[in-house]
DNA sequence: GCACTATTTGGCTATTTTGCCAAATAACGA
DNA sequence: TCGTTATTTGGCAAAATAGCCAAATAGTGC
């Protein structure tokens, strides 16, 4: 693998990685339905504000999601609704479906 | 965040987990066009054979590739193609769109 | 200015992940 | 059986990640 390609899957990597923790990924569902702040989330979630800083950090770097200023507040909202069709892959393979297999029910 | 919906969440990142890599993600697209052996794929990544195949046994446990054996090699194909849709996605992000938003273009 | 609230940052430790090497396993043919 | 090749596994050290606490920053109102 090349430098050229190297650098292309690591940053498409970096970009999964920021989805690739539970809390992220629910923060990601919350977000789906409305913008919330930094108080809300912590409450929903319930470990620290500071984890929850850090892990919308890592979002907002990767570009998922960005941030709105309220007075005191900070109202981060998703900035690339597309990330929200993982899911339904991600669904499926939990469900274990295989997909465009020879065999798509073995009966036995 | 109670019990249940930490377990959902945290299964979920499993999956996206194993997709955060940029090796595994070179072979999820290389897989993508048709099946491949390890040494194959080893050639193809220029690492260590042993890390290219522990690479792959993340993939295959989080149910993303399955396996075949054909004498003393094993060829790896995608078992749930539906993860290349994350690709288009990330590349959205990667280009800095925003979707949905108020402004979809500032021209200052 | 001060006090109060919301959020971020720094620092620390614990845990997880990565990638190499060497050894083990498996399949094949002589 | 032995030798060879393809792959996996075990073990280890380096690097990255997560989450807590405490401190710093920022905004608001007095």
């Amino acid at each position: 693998m090349d430098a050229r390609t190297q650098a292309l899957f690591e940053a498409r990597a970096k970009i999964i990685k920021a989805m690739a923790h539970p809390t992220r990924l629910f923060i990601v569902d919350q977000l789906s339905k409305t913008e919330r702040c930094v108080a809300d989330l912590t409450d929903a979630i319930g470990v620290d504000m500071s984890t929850v800083s850090k892990h919308l950090s890592v979002l907002k770097e990767a570009g998922i999601i960005e941030d709105r200023k309220q007075g005191v507040q900070v109202y981060y909202r998703l900035r690339t609704p597309c990330v929200l069709n993982f899911f339904t892959c991600v669904e499926s393979v939990l469900r274990g479906e295989i997909q465009e297999s020879i065999e798509p029910l073995k009966k036995s």
